[in-house]
DNA sequence: GCACGATCGTCAGGTACCTGTCAATAGTAC
DNA sequence: GTACTATTGACAGGTACCTGACGATCGTGC
C-alpha cells in the first residue's frame, strides 16, 4: 500500500519515525554492551556533567524526575553510577558514574557513533548540517509545558 | 547549565528533542479542535486511504495493532470515523471518516499546517529538502524489529 | 528571626503503550 | 478436498511513563 512514510502532510510526524526508527538501531547497537537507550543518554549526561543531580538528568532527557529517578536506581543497582549526598544542598544528590560505569560508556559511544555514522551516509557535511540547525531549531521550539502527553 | 540540547554526541536524541518538542506545539495546536495528535495522525491516514483496517493504521502510525484499536474506538465513539464489515475479508473492517471527522480534519489541518511553517520560518526550500530527505531515509532505515522498545 | 515561593527526592495512582495469546478467517500447496 | 502458514481483530497482563501530591530544604524578602 506504500512504504513506511506518507508523511506527504506533516513534518511532524516525519521526524516521529525517524526517532523511532533511529531508537531502535541504536538500541540494536546499545544491546551488545547491556545497555538501553535511556541508560545510554543518561550516562552521556553524567559524563558530561558529573554530580548532576536526579533533576537534573531529567531535565536533561526531557522526561519526569519519577522517570529519571527509577532508571537511575537501575543505573545504580548495576553498579554505573553512585548517589553522593550534596554538600551544600542537602535535599538533592549528586550522581556521578564508576568506573565500571565510565567503561561500559566508553564502550559503547563508538558503537553507536558507528551506527549514527553509516546512518547519515552520503550526505554532505554541510547539508548535515543544515539537519542539524533544524532539528535544533525544532527543539528550541517547545511550547510552554516541557512535560505533557502520550507517545505517539 | 546549558539550554534544552546539548546532544553534542547523538544527532538520535537531537531528533528525540525535536519530536517532543513539535509534538508538544502540534498538541497545542490540535487541543483547540478537540483532537490528540495521535488522532489527528489517524485522521489523517484515514483520509489519505478510506478503508484502511485497522491492522492498516497501526502500520502507518507505527504503533502495536491494540493501540491503534483502542484510538481507533475513542474516534469512532466520538462520531468520527465509523467501521465497516469488510466486504470480501471477513476478518477486517473497513474504516471510513464520517461527515463529522472529515469536517474536523480539514478544520485541524490548516492549524497544523501554520504551526509547521511557522517553525521553519527561515529556512529555504532547498535547505527543507535536505531535512526532508534526511529525515526519511532515517526513518527507512528501521532495523529489522518494527515494533519493540519503551519511549525514550 | 519569620514567612513565602521554588525546588529537591519520593510516594501513590493512573494512563498509554506494548507483548503474548486466542479463535476466526484467508491464502497457498498439496 | 486437507494441511499449513499468515493475518485480522480482540482479550489479558505487564511495563514505561506521567501526573499530583507530600515533607524537607533552599533562597529571598521582610
Amino acid at each position: 500500500m506504500g512504504t513506511v512514510t506518507d508523511d506527504k502532510e506533516c513534518s511532524t510526524f516525519l521526524v516521529r519515525h525517524a526517532w523511532l526508527s533511529m531508537r531502535g538501531v541504536v538500541a540494536e547497537a546499545l544491546g551488545e554492551h547491556g545497555l538501553s537507550v535511556a541508560q545510554f543518554a543518561s550516562l552521556l549526561i553524567l559524563d558530561e556533567h558529573p554530580g548532576a543531580s536526579v533533576a537534573d538528568v531529567a531535565r536533561r532527557v526531557s522526561t519526569a524526575r519519577q522517570s529519571a529517578n527509577e532508571m537511575l536506581g537501575g543505573l545504580e543497582r548495576a553498579g554505573l553510577i553512585e548517589r553522593r549526598p550534596h554538600p551544600q544542598d542537602r535535599r538533592s544528590q549528586q550522581i556521578f558514574l564508576t568506573g565500571t560505569g565510565r567503561g561500559r560508556l566508553d564502550a559503547a559511544r563508538p558503537a553507536v557513533k558507528a551506527v549514527e555514522a553509516r546512518l547519515s551516509e552520503g550526505f554532505t557535511p554541510d547539508e548535515l548540517a543544515v539537519v542539524n540547525a533544524w532539528l535544533s531549531r525544532m527543539a528550541a521550539a517547545t511550547a510552554g509545558t516541557p512535560e505533557e502527553l502520550p507517545t505517539l
